[in-house]
DNA sequence: TATATTAATCGTATATTTGCGATATAAGAT
DNA sequence: ATCTTATATCGCAAATATACGATTAATATA
């Protein structure tokens, strides 16, 4: 059975995975990548640099959105978007001090 | 349809959101947690810790393997495992390069 | 008001992931 | 040689994700 167990772990280990789970595909890295080098950005522009149906794109951004890695904002019959940095300064935080527990006492034991 | 169009996007946008893929699991956060606290850790005492059956923890394991974050050697009939710490400088100092791009002018245009 | 334009949502097909039990493999112990 | 222990792999069921076309919604413009 494939019940999902996420729940079983702790609020921060889900939080980062959620993430990293937001950053997981090359069409969000690719919007990110846009958002960031251009500041913002209408849906439409990106679309027109993805080589991916509007409908996909704009899937894309919802699940961005829904991370709360990007800010999206109407206007008028467009929308526009941007990076939210705080979001970022915080997950990779949250990372960095995960993983420099040890990062200085590296014997290799076993590998 | 479903035709996975990963391939389309620059290698460095696929590399990134493999890393990425790899991390999005809250267990494959507590397998590495894990990991960055002990150094060294053979499979049983992860499976020991998680709360997840030990062929589920295995092809997590095989996952991070896979995706070049941990290193495995058999040791006997068990198998112990441990961080790559240079892949994920690797992955790290790429997110920082391209998310650093425009950071500073941060003047928000829209959102 | 009617008509474009832009983007979000819905429905759906296919692919991938997650998870487990069962089985296989491999090394050490008896 | 047999048995135990530790881990990997296989096979399957259920859940999620990916992608698209079609439709809807909302704002401009004629």
């Amino acid at each position: 059975m494939a019940i999902h167990k996420k729940e079983e772990f702790t609020q921060k280990e889900q939080d980062l995975a959620a993430f990293a789970k937001a950053i997981s595909h090359p069409a969000r890295i690719a919007i990110l990548n846009v958002l960031a080098t251009k500041n913002e950005c209408i849906c439409g522009e990106i679309v027109a640099i993805l080589p991916l149906a509007q409908s996909t794109v704009s899937q894309h951004l919802k699940e961005l959105k829904n991370a709360g890695l990007i800010d999206g904002e109407t206007d008028g019959p467009r929308s526009c978007y941007c990076i939210n940095w705080k979001a970022f300064e915080k997950f990779f935080g949250e990372f960095n001090s995960l993983f420099n527990k040890l990062k200085i006492k590296n014997e290799k034991a076993c590998c």
